[in-house]
DNA sequence: GACCAGGCAGAAC
DNA sequence: GTTCTGCATGGT
């Protein structure tokens, strides 16, 4: 079914833009913190809490559409962190030559803001898996338990993430089906935890990083990479340094020469070496040692 | 066929 | 306490 914005404010296609420094769009949107995002060859096409959306840089403005009440205004804004002062976060990177050479490599790639229960769905089904395969597995779950959403002219179907309550009621083997093997059970329990209450995000965005990532640990097939992604990219916790394969071999490169430190010991060092700002910190990292080892289609 | 992927849990040491 | 191993699946 084919659904066309209707007259309603609520369904309205809604168009705005901001003037933006440091913001490489590209960058943001294609550097492995979100897997919804696609390039249509001129915008990114996305959804954000059940509003599509349509996204492009020109010149110094970044303009935006979507399909939705026009107060999703400041949703957009706040996702995309727009009034984040990204000279500021810079100023309290470490100053070491590593760091501040992914910094200037990756400017103007800025953190979003996305929704908790999404956001510890992709990551939990993110696990030894490569981003193509977690965008294709997302996007099954997506069409297979979400709801079509209206359309942009000439688009393709776009679906909705799905709600925790859909994806708890939902069997094993459909999920599997969506390719997620073993992750299937995980992301179940996740999806009953956060519909029964069990996680409440507004006590964790309330709680200590510390309660934060003990809380979020609980659940089964999440660890310290998963929990830190959830706390960095959807909770506000700027101090979170999720630490994957990519990151540990660019720390252990860059300050282990010659040795093999645990991957305890990386987290460890991450948290007391990168500072308040640890998660923009490793953002950068992890988005320059994957262009610099295997050039990312930002693009694709 | 071996190895790896935005890891984790449980067993073995 | 740290290290090792299996886990589903798909790509190289």
């Amino acid at each position: 079914m084919k659904l066309t914005p209707g007259k309603g404010s609520g369904s309205a296609l809604h168009g705005c833009s901001w003037r933006v420094e440091h913001y490489n769009l590209d960058a943001t949107l294609g550097s492995g913190q979100v897997f919804r995002w696609r390039w249509l060859g001129r915008e990114w096409e996305g959804a954000i809490g059940g509003c599509p959306v349509r996204l492009r840089r020109e010149g110094d403005r970044l303009l935006a559409r979507w399909i939705g009440p026009a107060a999703f205004r400041r949703t957009l804004a706040c996702y995309l962190r727009l009034q984040e002062d990204m000279e500021a976060i810079l100023a309290e990177f470490p100053k070491d030559p590593p760091i501040q050479e992914a910094a200037r490599a990756c400017r103007g790639l800025r953190l979003l803001r996305q929704d908790p229960w999404e956001c510890l769905a992709s990551f939990l089904l993110s696990s030894n898996k490569q981003i193509p395969q977690i965008r294709r597995i997302i996007e099954c779950l997506c069409r297979r338990l979400g709801r079509e959403l209206p359309r942009f002219p000439g688009s393709n179907p776009l679906f909705s993430f799905p709600e925790p309550e859909a994806v708890a009621a939902t069997s094993l083997e459909t999920l599997r089906a969506c390719g997620m093997g073993y992750r299937a059970p995980f992301l179940r329990e996740a999806a009953r935890a956060v519909s029964e209450g069990r996680i409440d995000w507004e006590r964790l965005r309330r709680a200590s990083i510390e309660e934060a990532r003990a809380r979020l640990q609980i659940l089964p097939g999440v660890g310290p990479k998963i929990a830190e992604c959830v706390l960095l990219y959807s909770l506000g916790f700027d101090q979170a340094c999720p630490v994957d394969v990519w990151i540990r071999r660019a720390v252990a490169e860059a300050y282990f020469p010659g040795g093999n430190p645990s991957a305890k010991r990386i987290r460890e060092f991450c948290a007391r070496r990168f500072g308040p700002r640890a998660g923009f910190v490793q953002q950068c990292l992890y988005e320059y040692v994957r262009r610099r080892n295997a050039p990312v289609q930002l693009n694709a």
